[in-house]
RNA sequence: GGAUCUAUUGUCUAGUGGCUAGGACGCCACCCUUACAAGGUGGAGGCAGGAGUUCAAUUCUCCUUAGAUUCACCA
């Protein structure tokens, strides 16, 4: 027996700042190398700033993701491990005009343009030095930014690409368009609310001056107006259809007609259809040819369609006019119904549906490759496959990629002022349109010789769906793209499968005709102790830094890899991250005990040994199947039950005193014991180096001088299997204990007790670890 | 309304057509035992409800209930 290496009696998380300069100074250890065996690409999320504090579940998020980088090279692989920071769109900007008490409406682009990137910086700042608390084993030299000129000028290329395949164009058609934002948005940027509203019963004449009741939500579209619609199954209304009604207030004549899509039992059976007040009003529009009348505008007002309401916001408008109503009585009730309404993602503000001239990308022509391709992707969990098949199989109309904002890439797009004929620059560099002199020095078709730059900005997501495409470095480093793409993984969160995941399908598609990787790894929310979802907005939500602060990192990532299944939401405990940190203090204290003694080479194993060590090369086998399936969860809990129940409480018991020295031991029985005791902890250091980095990695450097993780996963090969024993090995010592515990005894006092005939191999441990006597 | 998933002790979870249903947190009792009292040993406590298949169901099937997610509808 020795001074034991390691001294502290608890793992002290304090220790990982210094683990981590090292790591600074060492960090050439997780390089890619691009000409290894096998190599390992993969596709994580750039983060996305869009406030403090950042979420506990990005946290959790990350750490796994690390987790399987880590666990891929210690199977051999060379990991391209990048990331980088998304800093693009309207989230952020929404953020820096509340931080700064600006709006983007009023100050200039420039300063405004100032103002987002300054905010970019702090927001990041915080983000990265989160992740390398984290222990994060990505590539921080080389993150890369989505608004960086090198980026952005991918993103324009491949725009400028899929011009000239014809598969982008631009058309007036009613979109979802936010009113705060000022912006058309994109349907998968919609997200539904339930919301307190006013069904507005309303008296309509017909010529004959017969009452009509049309129930709205939305009586500010009385003038936008075109049909009304009864369903022909209604036997108290159907006399109106074929009528001709009066809309009050406008005194405008439209038809009463028959149409499936009024429900009898909603409201009074009777539905107006205006343009637009949702896209079942679009939809019947459409089928039924009728004539638009736009009402609001992108400001939110209503236009002079709206006669003497015109200029009011929806809200006032509405005020007024069931205000007028009421005075000509020609109100009936008014019923508070809960709405299902469509609102903003970023600005949460209710849509408007204005029509507005918009670029679009071909999205429905691709469709069908995009199944095709969704079945054969390997996803993790199976069942997250659903979701998006779901999503993929409910888009019906074309991407509008065009946003009215600032802080985007820019839509490299110069007209001519005279005919207006667009011009697209050549793709390789990143282009202003909006400040930028013209490329052109006259327009193709008319020979006029001043060209305007476009002002309109990319969607966020024509931007981050291409990650793929950058960290292989499409157009930069050829030879590397053919060598990484398609990249092996996505890994990415449930809540932007129909964005990120699906946006990035179709555009690399479109791309390089292939889908971007061979598998998609989703992972569920971090909830809140009640199970909810974690929002500002219900201010649950939970700052990552003092948590990591007060319990360290190794603890929250194997919290986080403990905790739940893959694909499944897990909540938030503290009692569960005290709970972790119970089994690094007991991991330290093994480690402290084995490391009292010699490391001596392999000497014959005592039964005892061989015992423990098959019952370890289980272990190895079940968490390498696992951490192949990109699964933490098994690996934790099955690695905690061996080293907390098989290891330390039966096998350490048994052979402390022969490991000591003590008893009626031969040498070699001893250096069997020590021997063991480090083959052990060394393999399992190894195999939960993925989960918990900074711990092993201290502990080995100690007593093994060397690098976790340099080290690949070991087998332990040649040993019988003898693990059918380990139940019996643990009853029996619990029968010894239970015994001593009814007879009042000690656990140090000497007892009599049969040792049965199958574990007559590990009699001797047995006799002297119980005190057992004749 | 459609789809997917889930239901195991106070809480979180593992698991199986047949064993005493395993573990963690919490709880109770006893114990300073040369790694660890942030420990050890022991203990109390559980398969949502109903029906079916079967010699046998917590496990398989169906229904009910509850929850989660998602899509659609909503004047």
């Amino acid at each position: 027996m020795q001074e034991p290496k390691l001294k502290e009696n608890r793992w002290n998380h304090k220790l990982e700042k210094d683990i981590l300069e090292k790591w600074n100074e060492e960090s050439n250890i997780y390089k890619f190398d691009e000409n290894a065996d096998e190599i390992f690409i993969m596709d994580t999320p750039p983060p996305y700033p869009s406030g403090r504090p950042w979420h506990i579940g990005a946290a959790a998020h990350y750490s796994q993701i690390d987790m399987i980088a880590r666990s891929q090279r210690m199977m051999g692989k060379s990991v391209m491990f990048p990331i980088g920071i998304d800093r693009n769109g309207i989230g952020v900007e929404n953020y820096t005009e509340k931080k700064c008490g600006v709006s983007i409406h009023t100050t200039s682009r420039e300063n405004f343009l100032k103002l987002c990137k300054e905010t970019f910086n702090e927001l990041e700042d915080e983000m990265i030095t989160i992740m390398k608390h984290l222990g994060l084993s990505c590539d921080f030299k080389n993150y890369y930014r989505t608004d960086s000129d090198e980026y952005r000028a991918l993103t324009q290329s491949t725009f400028i690409n899929l011009w000239k395949n014809n598969l982008i164009y631009e058309d007036t058609r009613p979109n979802n368009f936010c009113v705060k934002c000022g912006t058309t948005i994109a349907d998968a940027e919609v997200l539904y609310d339930e919301i307190s509203t006013d069904l507005v019963y309303m008296k309509f004449k017909t010529e004959e001056d017969e009452n009509i009741i049309v129930a709205s939500t939305r009586p500010e579209l009385l003038g936008a107006c075109q049909i009304i619609i009864v369903n022909p199954k209604d036997k108290k209304n159907s006399k109106f259809i074929g009528k001709n009604v009066i809309i009050p207030l406008f005194n405008r004549k439209v038809k009463v007609i028959s149409h499936p899509q009024a429900k009898i039992e909603f409201g009074s059976g009777v539905a107006m259809i205006c343009s637009y007040g949702d896209f079942s009003d679009v939809r019947l529009f459409r089928e039924l040819k009728l004539k638009e009348i736009v009402m609001i505008d992108k400001r939110g007002k209503l236009t002079d369609k709206a006669c003497n309401y015109n200029g009011l916001s929806v809200k006032i408008a509405r005020e007024k006019i069931i205000e007028d109503l009421e005075k000509s009585e020609l109100i009936i009730k008014k019923e508070k119904i809960i709405h299902r309404t469509p609102i903003c993602e970023r600005s949460k503000n209710p849509i408007e549906i204005i029509p507005m001239k918009e670029y679009y990308l071909k999205q429905l022509n691709s469709i069908e490759k995009i199944r095709e391709a969704t079945n054969k992707l390997k996803m993790y969990p199976k069942n997250s496959k659903q979701i998006l098949l779901d999503w993929i199989n409910s888009i019906s109309i074309d991407w509008p990629i065009s946003r009215r904002r600032f802080y985007a890439t820019e839509i490299p797009i110069w007209y001519c002022k005279k005919c207006n004929e667009p011009h697209i620059p050549k793709p390789g560099k990143y282009y202003r349109p909006w400040k930028d002199n013209s490329p052109f020095e006259k327009c193709n078709k008319c020979n006029s010789n001043e060209l305007i730059g476009e002002t309109r900005t990319f969607d966020t997501w024509m931007d981050s769906s291409i990650s793929a495409l950058a960290i292989s470095k499409l157009r930069n480093n050829e030879k590397l793209f053919e060598k990484t793409y398609p990249t092996s993984i996505r890994t990415q969160g449930k809540d932007i499968i129909r964005t990120w995941l699906y946006y990035s399908m179709l555009r690399c598609e479109q791309i390089t005709k292939k889908i971007p990787w061979d598998s998609a790894w989703i992972m569920g929310y971090v909830v809140d102790e009640k199970g909810k979802k974690m929002s500002k907005s219900k201010g649950n939500v939970v700052d990552p830094i003092p948590i990591l602060d007060n319990y360290g990192s190794d603890n929250f990532r194997f919290w986080s890899a403990a905790e739940a299944g893959l694909g499944s939401d897990f909540r938030f405990s503290e009692d569960k991250l005290r709970g972790s940190s119970k089994f690094m203090t007991k991991l330290w204290n093994i480690a402290r005990f084995v490391s009292s003694f010699p490391q001596p080479s392999k000497p014959n194993l005592t039964n005892t040994d061989k015992w423990i060590l098959n019952s370890l090369e289980k272990l190895i086998l079940v968490s390498k199947e696992a951490y192949k399936e990109y699964n933490f969860f098994i690996p934790a809990n099955k690695i905690r039950e061996f080293v907390w129940n098989i290891f330390a409480d039966h096998y350490i018991e048994m052979i402390k005193t022969r490991a000591y020295g003590e008893g009626n031991f031969n040498k070699e029985e001893i250096e069997s014991a020590h021997y063991t005791l480090h083959e052990v902890l060394r393999k399992i250091l190894q195999l939960i180096a993925p989960i918990t980095p900074f711990i092993t990695d201290y502990v080995y450097r100690n007593l093994y001088e060397s690098k976790v993780h340099n080290s690949k996963f070991e087998n332990i090969i040649n040993i019988e299997d003898v693990s059918d024993i380990t139940n019996n090995i643990i009853e029996f010592n619990s029968n010894v204990w239970n015994e001593k515990k009814s007879k009042g005894i000690s656990l140090r006092d000497e007892i009599s007790f049969q040792i049965p005939e199958n574990l007559k191999s590990y009699e001797k441990d047995l006799i002297i670890m119980h005190k057992l006597i004749k």
